[in-house]
DNA sequence: GCAAAATGTCAAG
DNA sequence: TTGACCTTTTGCA
């Protein structure tokens, strides 16, 4: 279910819970049947690199967790809750817990094939201090939409629909306008806004990216419905021009936009 | 009770 | 570009 931001909440607290100490893995449903050989050991850190997760157990043992469209994570303290639905992986200490259902991998990653991963992926603009140069050129140079570039992994690291969505909403850019027609002052402020939202999206459950002076209702708490522009708003008016969001479908994931506010 | 959809990625054709 | 895969939740009978 998560993007970048999720990934990267789950790793702090993950840290908090188990790093430094010996934890307990395993796996309910056998899902995951090599927890054995991890369990008993010690976790020295939790790594988060756009939309994957690295549990370090040392050198050649790392385990690599992506969550995909629908895996999630609980967590919490003993005792256990009761097991229920396809359980795939559980770490825990005497005091506290945590279980993975879904997801796309659950394995174990050597040194070699953690960095190779590394070495695929675009910036992550939740790494602080990462320069987003290289993904810039790759946009400049390409025909692609920018609607499909957000989304490439290779090119920037940690983006989802979600945030394809609002961030282009926010730079009122089309999804489908070209990569290298998105001048670099723009794709500078798509960075520095991914950074800004997404950060926001570490701390915050909830992904909300509307000004507060762009919401039917200025004040008091967000309603879900005001939380963003356009993802999942289809048919329904715009906040700032009132003309109805639309949809289709961009590289194989629905994206959103408005006709109006948004120019190709 | 069942179909459909969902914040993702990869491989086959 | 399409299908396959992982699982839960929602909406409609």
């Amino acid at each position: 279910m998560p993007e970048g931001n999720e990934i990267h909440r789950f790793a702090q607290q993950h840290a908090a819970a188990f790093a430094g100490k010996r934890v307990h893995v395993d796996s309910p449903n056998g899902g995951f049947p090599d927890a054995e050989i991890l369990d008993g050991r010690k976790l020295l850190r939790v790594d988060a690199v756009g939309k994957h997760l690295g549990y370090n157990f040392g050198r050649d043992l790392i385990l690599h967790v992506h969550l995909g469209m629908y895996g999630d994570f609980h967590q919490g303290e003993m005792p256990f809750p009761s097991v229920k639905g396809a359980l795939r992986l559980r770490i825990y200490t005497r005091t506290d817990w945590i279980e993975l259902r879904g997801g796309t991998d659950t394995s174990i990653f050597t040194q070699a094939k953690w960095e190779s991963l590394l070495r695929r992926l675009g910036p992550d603009p939740l790494i602080p201090g990462t320069d987003p140069k290289l993904a810039f050129e790759k946009i400049a140079k390409r025909n692609t939409p920018i609607g499909a570039l957000l989304m490439d992994q290779s090119v920037i690291a940690g983006i989802g629909n979600i945030y394809r969505a609002e961030l282009l909403y926010r730079a009122r850019i089309h999804p489908l306008r070209p990569g290298k027609d998105v001048d670099q002052a723009a794709l500078k402020s798509i960075w520095n806004d991914a950074k800004k939202l997404m950060g926001a999206g570490v701390k915050d459950t909830r992904y909300v990216t509307t000004l507060a002076k762009n919401r039917p209702h200025k004040s008091g708490p967000v309603r879900e419905d005001e939380e963003r522009y356009v993802y999942r708003r289809h048919g329904k008016p715009c906040f700032v021009c009132g003309t109805k969001i639309e949809r289709a479908d961009l590289a194989g994931r629905t994206a959103y936009w408005c006709p109006t506010c948004q120019k190709k």
